[in-house]
DNA sequence: ATGAGTGCAAACCGTTTGCAATCGG
DNA sequence: CCGATTGCAAACGGTTTGCACTCAT
């Protein structure tokens, strides 16, 4: 939400990366999205910042910035994967099934479940990955038509 | 867990589908692994049942099983989809994180959870999808080494 | 100045499709 | 027998790689 530019520019730098033209594009086309862009989206949306922006590119700053954990990946239904900007900490996310906007669960209280599923099944649960998926606001006053 | 190809057969038939070699070669790799299977795997366990068991058949059958809820698609982090056979009503799953055994949580009490988070978003939930990592208890015992 | 970063073209891989031959009910 | 199903080969779309050029520091 009050992610800027600037925050994600350093981060960039402390990562020991450089901050060329492509991939303030590429931030700033993540800035401008309420919903995953896949990298195919990122490009066209980054070329009003860059022009010369290639989807390679895009591609290669993605995993930069998901292994310093600047973005998320989000896995939809239908096999493609989108990208958001990652809020510190664990999250998870809310996608709209009919316009793609995101919002973002920032506390996480899935503990208990997992306590229970570890003394279940024998596990030690390392990582969980939630999906969830719904109908938004504007979506369903939409849908009253 | 007591699942026999033969329930496996009945179900296929009753969506309206011939029960062909190849069908049969899948549903027995399928019923004789533990973890999740990539396409690419079903092929190749399943010509110890059917020699010219084709890749495109294995997608072609993974489509409808998928559609007659017969299995169930698990996506793995690197991307690549597996499929395990399904467990009749809503179902999770706990992947190890080393041998990739896959144990399946039958009930889901997530009920609360979503919830709260409808509640906190305006969101009408639909749907929910969740994966969960860890190491089973034969790993943990390996670790020790 | 120099290595990191870039774009292009081509390779690559998993998945889908068109089609003639085959099989199951 | 007849339509559903199959396997092959080829098309396809997204992702990755090799390489020469450019840019940020």
């Amino acid at each position: 939400m009050t992610i800027t530019f600037d925050v994600l520019a350093e981060q960039l730098r402390a990562g020991g990366h450089k901050l060329t033209q492509p991939r303030r594009a590429i931030l700033q086309a993540l800035l401008a999205s309420a919903k995953p862009l896949s990298p195919a989206e990122i490009q066209q949306s980054g070329q009003a910042f860059c022009a010369e922006l290639g989807l390679v590119t895009v591609y290669r700053t993605l995993e930069i910035l998901e292994s310093i954990d600047m973005v998320r990946p989000v896995h939809v239904a239908d096999g493609c994967h989108g990208y958001v900007l990652a809020t510190p900490g664990h999250t998870h996310h809310v996608v709209c099934e009919r316009c793609h906007a995101v919002v973002e669960i920032v506390g996480c209280d899935l503990g208990d479940f997992l306590d229970r599923v570890a003394a279940r099944t024998g596990y030690q649960i390392t990582d969980h990955w939630l999906e969830i998926a719904g109908i938004c606001g504007a979506c369903q006053q939409e849908k009253m038509d």
